[in-house]
RNA sequence: GCCCGCUUGGCUCAGUGGUAGAGCACUCGCUUCACACGCGAGGGGUCACAAGUUCGAAUCUUGUAGCGGGCACCA
């Protein structure tokens, strides 16, 4: 069979994801084992109108990791894939397609331009559920599902109704944020806060029966058109005399008091502030503090209202607040205005500028879903956040300080609100028009035109996702789901309301961990974004390098910010082509061999080191990587198969099994080599599958010998595919302290000869003599039984062990840890000064280490308080180095 | 304003109360029969700064500086 040099990942990334996914390999099903633990994600529903970015690939990434080593430990597993309806962001998107015709959506009408929106989601909608497949994601299709589908519509009115029969959900004129723009209410999160450079303006109110004035200050001039009062601290001296005294508001000839608010800060401005209840959250609390007047100056177009007066209705905001601030001046009451930097709410999809508005919307209540919450935190510490620190603080603090929810919408696009009205305003919230028809005893009822913020459905995601308000199997299954992926910036818009609606309606933690990751920024440390158009398309970078590459490249992000490094993928894509290469030679060398997990079942001491040490660096490099995906810790587990494979597997062990392997007589010995060689591949794969589908299963398919009884025992009846097979347990019987100790002897060995031959510049192809002594029999033992290896790895002429170094005066020497030593002679190759030098530097490096050493010994504190097996390592390390120091000062006397 | 995080070799990042790590970049040598997307050998960091705790601090505490982020109703 032929392989080529070089892996190509599109070939790979072509079949496997297709033959997975009609296997049925992602669905929970194929998991036949009754008693099975059960491991499953819902999936963070990216956004309809969504393309694939690379935040999604790194949040993806790590959910396919746990999810396929999940499914590989035997675990029945679900990781649940759909998408979100996004209200605001669809309704944008199909209202610009139609602009594009010369139409707005008033012109349809709201249910064509639903069923336009319909069309646009089947034809154009979900690219990411292609991207994922590309991905690999092996997220269960046939369990897909949509927040607008019939079956999660019905949940969000069930939960609509209880909630306000319960009185957690109602309806009333609240000052809220209003977009002119979208011409809709926002939540509070919903809204960006931005710095701005603006003015303050200093306004003076005349007092009503002559005489003095007041003067205010502020941002919005426009708006002391709508003002019914000014409001000063009750113990501020200046104006305590004012207090219940009346202004007349320039230009509108009304009358307004002077009231006293603990609110107002008597350092700011002019200690005295103007109050528009209609148009300021402060102020609106404060006129409900003081029974004021709400006056609506501006109407949900930021355009001045009737109510403005003659000269300013129908104006817009900014024009209004030059005219007012003109006529002030004109009439001599501008006192002054200054520079001033202040926030400003902003739309967060369009950025226009929010303008707060009284307006009739629903809210929700939130203090007792927010106990519930609280509650689970108290009690459980559910759920438990990765990184604890600073998430769970931030959640808490989040948690404690909440306000009541906006839910209503005023868009065509979502969850119709369930509530309809009578002839006379009185309102029936009912799971349906009939339920609603016979609660409200009459037919001639009018449905709610809004819908449904966004969020609302996206809380229910957990439970709603299978099945509830219905007991299906599998809400009994897989909720409450094991582990909540995400990137931080929605633990509030989301992730909290999807523990107060689990623990309200499930009466039990969605998840179990909530997992953040860390964000991709680009090379310059910034965001990514789409305005910017600094974002790298992970579609391009898949081209590029691979998926599988760039899996790994994502999955060591972790949880902290990383800048964007294409080299690191590249190295990442070299790793694959070093995964394929070793591969190629183990394939090449597999006449008469097959794959047999049993063959590294055994220790024992007639196999030779190499063997043993391999099947120890597999059992730990398994035990290793099963803890650190225990506790999330991505990036440790993708250093450990890097190194384990390229280090371990291909640096050592195939150069130390090659002899056997590449024999060219055919015999018992070497098929044995040839198959326990593609073992420990094989192994290796499974190890790696979880970070590389594409590639390991390319591979793994082609091993001779693969067949059911690789699979993990609950996956036996399928076809096989290594994302079915056990993941190595990492046995603790099978790891060998001993083989490691004496391998890393003979590594030492084999690169301190390499060092020589490079520093004494010996030709590439020149073999030399090696002289190896050793006082340790054990050691001695050990370096005899891999003459044959030391001697290939290290070029070597003849290899000769011995109890005491015997080597001729022009010898290059090195002293290993333990006391052993060695000689390379080379007879007319080498200069002695040259050579004295060297092995002098040695020599005051260990002089050094030991003077630290001794000095901390010295000190009878260290001995006192330090653990005794510290003290113990300390002087057992000064022993060695001493004992090596007078090794090197001998050799250097030797050499005259 | 309050809170939080980060600061480790040229670059991107791990890590840890007890001898500083990786990848890339760099230097030298290699067409060694899996791989030049490779092999072998090297150089390079007083772990931002200061004080403290400790037998011992790059790691813990406090403060300072720089960078980044979150929260906040100051007109």
């Amino acid at each position: 069979m032929e392989i080529p040099k070089q892996y190509d990942p599109k070939e790979a990334e072509l079949h496997h994801y297709e033959r997975w996914e009609q296997q049925g390999y992602f669905a929970p099903e194929i998991n036949h084992n009754p008693d099975a633990p059960v491991f499953s994600i819902a999936i963070p529903p990216p956004n309809v109108t969504g393309s694939l970015h690379m935040g999604h690939a790194l949040q993806h990434t790590m959910m396919d990791v746990l999810t396929r080593y999940k499914r590989m430990c035997g675990y029945r597993t679900l990781w649940l894939p759909g998408m979100d309806h996004a209200g605001i962001s669809t309704q944008l998107m199909v209202s610009r397609e139609l602009k594009k015709e010369g139409l707005t959506r008033h012109d349809l009408g709201r249910e064509k331009f639903v069923e336009r929106v319909w069309k646009w989601k089947s034809e154009s909608g979900g690219q990411i559920t292609k991207q994922m497949r590309r991905e690999g994601a092996s997220v269960d299709w046939t369990r897909e599902k949509f927040t607008m589908d019939e079956d999660l519509s019905r949940a969000v009115r069930e939960v609509f109704v209880r909630l306000y029969e319960e009185d957690l959900i109602y309806r009333g004129n609240r000052i809220v944020n209003w977009c002119p723009n979208d011409q809709t209410v926002l939540s509070d999160l919903e809204v960006l806060k931005e710095p701005q450079a603006g003015k303050l303006y200093y306004l003076r109110y005349p007092a009503k029966n002559g005489g003095g004035s007041v003067t205010v200050a502020t941002t919005r001039p426009e708006t002391m058109l709508g003002d019914s009062a000014v409001a000063v601290n009750p113990n501020d001296d200046r104006y305590r005399s004012l207090v219940g005294s009346t202004l007349m508001l320039p230009l509108t000839n009304r009358e307004i008091p002077v009231v006293a608010d603990e609110f107002v800060d008597p350092e700011f401005g002019t200690g005295a502030v103007k109050v528009t209840p209609a148009h300021d959250p402060n102020d609106y609390e404060m006129g409900l503090r003081h029974d004021l007047k709400q006056v609506v100056v501006i109407d949900e177009h930021a355009k001045m209202t009737a109510a403005a007066g003659a000269s300013f209705v129908g104006l817009d905001r900014y024009k209004a607040r030059d005219k007012v601030v003109e006529e002030f001046e004109t009439l001599g009451l501008l006192d002054k205005v200054v520079d001033y930097e202040f926030s400003i709410s902003r739309c967060e999809r369009c950025k226009t500028v929010i303008e707060p508005l009284i307006s009739l919307q629903w809210f929700m209540r939130m203090e007792p879903l927010r106990d519930l919450a609280l509650g689970l935190m108290t009690r459980e510490k559910k759920p438990q956040f990765v990184p604890e620190v600073p998430y769970e603080k931030v959640y808490t603090n989040w948690l404690e300080n909440l306000r009541d929810w906006t839910i209503s919408r005023q868009l065509w696009w979502g969850h119709q609100i369930p509530a309809w009205y009578t002839k006379e305003g009185e309102v029936f919230v009912a799971r349906s028009l009939l339920e609603a028809r016979a609660k409200a005893g009459t037919d001639d009822l009018n449905q709610d035109q809004d819908v449904l913020d966004t969020w609302f459905s996206s809380g229910l995601w957990p439970f709603s996702t299978l099945g509830w308000p219905e007991e299906t199997a599998d809400l009994k299954t897989f909720y409450p789901t094991s582990v909540l992926v995400t990137a931080r910036d929605i633990i509030f818009l989301w992730v909290s309301r999807m523990v107060m609606m689990g623990k309200k309606f499930m009466n039990e933690r969605p998840f179990d961990d909530v997992f953040v990751t860390g964000t991709i920024l680009d090379k310059h440390g910034q965001r990514m974004s789409k305005t910017k158009g600094n974002g790298v398309d992970p579609l391009e970078v898949f081209d590029k390098f691979g998926v599988d590459a760039t899996r790994l490249t994502l999955a060591q992000v972790g949880t902290t910010d990383t800048r964007w490094n294409e080299k690191q993928v590249e190295s990442y894509r070299n790793f694959a082509n070093k995964i394929w290469n070793a591969a190629r030679f183990c394939l090449m060398n597999s006449e008469g061999a097959v794959v047999d997990p049993e063959l590294l079942q055994l220790q024992e001491a007639d196999q030779s080191l190499h063997d043993r040490w391999i099947v120890s660096r597999l059992n730990k490099t398994a035990r290793d990587l099963r803890q650190s995906l225990a506790g999330y810790q991505f990036h440790e587990a993708v250093q450990t198969l890097y190194h384990f494979f390229w280090d371990d597997f291909c640096d050592w062990y195939i150069e130390l099994t090659k002899a056997e392997v590449t024999a060219e007589e055919d015999s018992p010995q070497r098929a044995l080599a040839r198959s326990r060689l593609l073992s420990v591949l094989e192994q290796a794969l499974r190890l790696l599958h979880p970070f590389m589908p594409y590639i390991t299963e390319e591979l793994w398919l082609r091993l001779p010998g693969v067949d059911q009884k690789l699979l993990h025992q609950s996956y036996r009846d399928a076809e096989p595919s290594i994302m079915l097979a056990a993941y190595p347990e990492g046995q603790s019987h099978l790891i060998d302290e001993r083989a490691e100790f004496e391998m890393q002897a003979v590594i030492d060995l084999i690169s301190r000869v390499r060092n020589i031959r490079s520093e004494m510049n010996i030709k590439a192809g020149e073999r030399v003599p090696l002289l190896i002594g050793s006082p340790d029999k054990e050691l001695r033992e050990v370096f005899a039984a891999n003459k044959n290896q030391i001697s290939r790895l290290v070029r070597a002429s003849e290899v000769s062990v011995t109890e005491k170094l015997d080597a001729p005066r022009a010898s290059a020497r090195a002293v290993l840890v333990g006391g052993a030593e060695l000689a390379v002679p080379l007879e007319g190759l080498i200069d002695f000064a040259q050579e004295r030098e060297r092995l002098q530097k040695e020599r005051e490096k260990l002089i050094n280490e030991a003077a630290k050493l001794e000095a901390q010994l010295a000190n009878p504190q260290f001995a006192e308080r330090a653990p005794e097996e510290k003290v113990a390592e300390v002087r057992a390390r000064l022993a060695d180095i001493a004992q090596r120091t007078g090794q090197l000062k001998q050799s250097i006397e030797n050499l005259g």
